[in-house]
DNA sequence: GTCCGCCGGTCTGTTGACAATCTGACGCAT
DNA sequence: ATGCGTCAGATTGTCAACAGACCGGCGGAC
């Protein structure tokens, strides 16, 4: 981020909001990570802004879960330990499920092939194994797929869940995880709501959330083992691995 | 609220917190209704604070959707229309389910019991007509469960869709709507709990919160069907109600 | 050698003042 | 009478400075 980092963000209206919009976006594209320090002199100098406006901001990220403030140590970037993360999917699996149910009573065909387009086309970069591809086609079914349920709250409730992800510690394995994601899953919801199937889909959004979990789980399992099994080989004579 | 507002809330830490605290208990008991503005320079003088945390506070109260803030207009008392509270309760409606399924994986039997303690001093006040009674223990009721899922995001979503719902305009209604509760309700979700069953609880509670969307449903076409008879009686000639 | 208390620097908490914007009303032209 | 431009008052947006809290290092006592 350079200078004019408020300059891109210019459709905030008030400085604040721009400001926390910056920050936001800082903590989204790794520049902040879980931990940091988020110093108010430091960061308005580089936005240009006094501190009033930086202080508002963080105010508003840290009631949305981004931040956290301790009283006169300051505002640090939230850190997501596994126990939290698993506790984000379980409540994303609920809104999920929610989501199904609302989208199949409400969509119109052609809403349905919208939607099966955008897992063909997940289909096809599947196949050729383009990821490039694969990730923001999935990213947008998702949107559509929140945007098709039709519940600002639902709306604004998941998007905090998946801006809180972004705070998980190894952000890494969610990538790793959601990697080996199984579009035959993609599928399976579409159908579903084709079918008018409240409760099919509500149940295979929800299945679909908690397979990621579980992939999750899978891949900090998978990692954990080998550390161990490195730090053995590089240090055999350690019985015992810090807890 | 008096001039010691603040000073009952001495435990906030900064100044900000306590406002913010404040502001929220006026929303909470209709001292600040819907739509009212929140006037920077009234309220900062009423709390003997300058403006400065009470803009942080008013900022923090939007992100979490208690106020709204126009640019340059100021913020605002948010006003929930009937969609809005429909939404609200879907929304809870999916995180009771999950609820649910939680409790029920991980309850111990000395819960189980308290939480039988709990509805039967709701049938005892429920068979004495006593409202008074019924309401804190209603209110404990589902707090109790609350904690019992251990997952503190599903504990913030949730207390703040509860804090919503008092924004919406015709409070009467929601109380009007759970006066005619059926303890039974409560009763099969600790049977369900008792039971260790997560689907079955997960669908108990999550009945549970559509019957009160229900109610409130009812007693909306209620009140507006009583409305136009009124209308009708009191101007006769007049054929059609402003919408 | 270790622990306790002091102290300077740094950062946050708060304040009051200045600048920009909006609201509502007044007066004028049509 | 109605509509529009203008203006004063009030309110929000922003800033720079003051006061207080916390952190780390230093020196002395045991």
């Amino acid at each position: 981020m350079n200078d004019d980092a408020l300059g891109r963000l210019g459709d905030g209206g008030s400085l604040t909001n721009r400001v926390q919009a910056a920050i936001e976006e800082m903590i989204m594209n790794g520049e902040l990570r879980g931990g940091d320090k988020v110093n108010e002199i430091t960061l308005s100098e580089r936005f240009g802004t006094s501190r009033g406006p930086l202080r508002e901001a963080c105010r508003a990220l840290a009631q949305e879960g981004l931040l956290v403030a301790i009283p006169n140590r300051g505002v640090f970037v939230r850190e997501l330990d596994l126990r939290e993360a698993l506790e984000v999917y379980d409540v994303r699996s609920a809104l999920d499920e929610l989501m199904g149910r609302l989208i199949a009573e409400r969509v119109d065909d052609a809403q349905v092939r919208e939607l099966y387009g955008l897992v063909d086309a997940m289909d096809r970069a599947a196949a050729e194994r383009d990821l490039e591809r694969y990730y923001p086609t999935n990213l947008e079914f998702h949107n559509r797929l929140l945007a098709l349920a039709n519940n600002r709250r639902l709306q604004r409730l998941y998007k905090g869940l998946v801006k809180e992800l972004h705070l998980f510690r190894r952000k890494g394995l969610l990538q790793l995880g959601s990697m080996r994601i199984s579009n035959e899953e993609h599928r399976q919801i579409v159908q579903s709501i084709e079918a008018r199937d409240p409760i099919a889909a509500g149940v295979c959004m929800k299945s679909h959330v908690l397979a990621a979990k579980q992939r999750l789980l899978a891949a900090v399992e998978a990692e954990r083992a080998q550390e161990i099994t490195l730090a053995q080989t590089s240090a055999p004579r350690r019985r015992r691995q810090g807890t």
